[in-house]
DNA sequence: AGCACGCCGACT
DNA sequence: GTCGGCGTGCTC
């Protein structure tokens, strides 16, 4: 017999192995194989009848049974073809850990065809809550987290067993097959998680859905979520999204019917006061609404986030709010901090700063920002007796960024301030408006219900301020799906960022002109201007450009851009593609 | 991705 | 005279 195995490679195709006498594999069973001098684990993806006397035998089988079904190596397969990666690539980062020796596993459960139900969107203030309750009493269920952290909280929340690497090796093993076998009822783990098998009938559950922790850099380079759905289609298991603020595609699914959401009655809102910058953050963090919202919570007992942005790179003009954007894109445009000139980071294009603001013709266009080392130092000069911390979680006020507000979930806080909504609102990025909007909402379900929040920006009528301020859901969704649709954005066009590197800059360049010029033919696609991007090693030059095209562009330009994917040949430099990029 | 094989500089 | 740089080519 001949097994057909992957590997961990930015290959393609499978490699051929004979099965030596009295070793019997099927689909889906990991082994140890010879490849290119080395032993190596692969999987197997097929086994078929040859003798295979010209090929070279496997050594042994990883786990005595198959670790995946045949379901789950062919939704390997589409996810892989989905984000123009490799098949091996794809599986290997989706199982656990290999065991040192030879390891005695149960099979998966069986294959459990059955009618697919509609995914269930959750977005009321207990949804966190309703699915530990749910947990505690149902059935085989997988929680997927956006992040280890998260993972820990939810496994010591619901008394689960963890699949991500925040667990030792042997513990994720011993979650998976445990999993599989239906000996505990609920695992949790991030996107490494997802293939564990679950007998029927299972629940997926996306936790914070909106999370860009759902589509980390690195295989399986596909949204979490959309493999999640896939899966659940496949083997008719229920999924649950849940997120207060959902991406806008998911959103907007919910529209097509093709996710249910669940709604609930509104709950008590606390109040959300923005309080206008001009002029104030280029010398203090603190206006005056922000300094009396700590100085009541800390009378009160009662602890404060402030909210920060990690870097400022656009342009504002401190006269009039304006942010510097692209006229093609709509995107803000970033500053660079070499030489004046600013880029938009969708198309690429450079152009020089402009002396006077392009909506004003004021004069003050500067990059801003305070990052939490400033305001932690602006912070303690302004309220030297009480403790503020970036680091310790005790502190009354502490600052960090906007994963402190998922870290205190559960606590009331007495206020939560945002520093510098601008630095969201206008970071370049078409997700802008949406992480405003997630960014405010979860501030203020962290300070509901007596607490307050407090929003610093030069932009107080935003569409997302508005829509939180008075808890309006689809008032955000209408304007940003609009905004979305009008530019070709997710969820109406899908995005591809190409990029070749070359070891010169003319090699860089004709790499470039050689994925265009095959590309040019392709209809449905729309071609941005190529510009220099971010060369990542220390020498070399690097030219991308991005595609908008149709839901199926990954197959569209798949084929085009084989020969420059497939080898690294002499003199050419090294394309990559990444599909949905955030 | 590794890792080997393959032709040109400074050292035991 | 060798040791070794990493350039390109293959891995069942």
């Amino acid at each position: 017999m001949i097994a057909d195995v992957v590997f961990d490679l930015p290959l393609a195709h499978p490699f051929s192995y004979a099965l030596p006498a009295g070793l019997v594999v099927r689909p889906g069973q990991r082994v140890r194989a010879p490849l290119a001098g080395r032993l190596r684990v692969g999987m197997v993806v097929a086994v078929r009848e040859g003798t295979g006397d010209a090929l070279r035998p496997v050594e042994r089988a990883v786990e005595s049974a198959p670790i995946l079904s045949a379901a789950a190596l062919e939704l390997c397969r589409w996810a892989a073809e989905e984000s123009l990666s490799s098949w091996g690539a794809t599986v290997l980062s989706l199982v656990p850990p290999p065991p040192k020796r030879a390891d005695l596993v149960a099979p998966p459960p069986p294959a459990h065809p059955g009618a697919p139900g509609v995914p269930e969107l959750w977005v009321d203030a207990g949804r966190d809550e309703r699915l530990a309750k749910m947990l505690r009493d149902g059935g085989a269920a997988l929680v997927i987290t956006p992040d280890i952290e998260a993972a820990a909280r939810w496994a010591a929340w619901v008394d689960a067993a963890r699949l991500d690497s925040g667990a030792t090796a042997g513990a994720r093993r011993a979650a998976w097959f445990a999993a599989a076998r239906g000996r505990v009822r609920t695992v949790v783990g991030t996107r490494s998680a997802l293939l564990v098998p679950l007998p029927p009938p299972a629940t997926v559950a996306l936790v914070d859905e909106h999370d860009p922790g759902h589509k980390p850099p690195g295989a399986p380079r596909l949204h979490t979520r959309e493999i999640v759905m896939r899966r659940a289609s496949l083997e008719s298991s229920r999924v649950l999204l849940l997120s207060a603020t959902p991406s806008a595609e998911t959103w907007w699914r919910c529209g097509a019917g093709l996710i249910r959401r669940r709604d609930a009655p509104a709950g008590p809102w606390p109040e959300i006061v923005t309080a206008d910058t001009r002029g104030i953050l280029r010398n203090h963090p603190l206006t005056l609404p922000l300094t009396r919202a700590i100085e009541r919570s800390a009378r009160e007992a009662r602890r404060v986030a402030l909210i920060v942005s990690r870097r400022a790179s656009s342009l504002l003009c401190g006269e009039c709010g304006h942010v510097l954007r692209c006229p093609e894109c709509g995107v803000a445009l970033a500053a660079l901090r070499a030489g004046r000139a600013l880029r938009c980071r969708l198309c690429v294009r450079t152009r020089p700063t402009p002396d006077r603001c392009p909506g004003c013709g004021g004069h003050r266009l500067a990059p801003f920002g305070w990052d939490a080392e400033r305001v932690e130092a602006s912070v303690r000069r302004r309220f030297p007796r009480v403790a503020v911390s970036r680091t310790d979680p005790r502190a009354t006020v502490l600052i960090g960024p906007a994963s402190l507000l998922t870290a205190l979930r559960g606590e009331a806080l007495g206020a939560v301030g945002i520093v510098a909504l601008d630095a969201v609102l206008s970071a370049p990025d078409f997700r802008a408006g949406e992480r405003a909007f997630a960014l405010l909402w979860a501030a203020a379900e962290a300070v509901a219900p007596a607490g307050r929040v407090v929003v610093q920006t030069l932009l107080p009528g935003h569409y997302a301020v508005e829509a939180a301020r008075a808890q309006a859901r689809e008032r955000f969704y209408d304007t940003e799906l609009e905004f979305r649709s009008e530019l070709g954005y997710p969820p109406f066009r899908r995005l591809c960022l190409v990029s070749a590197q070359g070891r010169s800059e003319a090699e860089a360049r004709a790499g470039r002109g050689d994925c265009i010029v095959a590309l040019a033919g392709v209809p449905g696609l729309k071609l941005y201007p190529p510009a220099a991007g971010p060369a990542t090693p220390a020498r070399g030059a690097r030219w991308h450009f991005t595609i908008k095209g149709p839901p199926d562009v990954p197959r569209l330009v798949a084929g085009p851009l084989a020969p420059f994917l497939a080898k690294r040949r002499r003199g050419a430099p090294v394309v990559e593609v990444e599909v949905d990029p955030s």
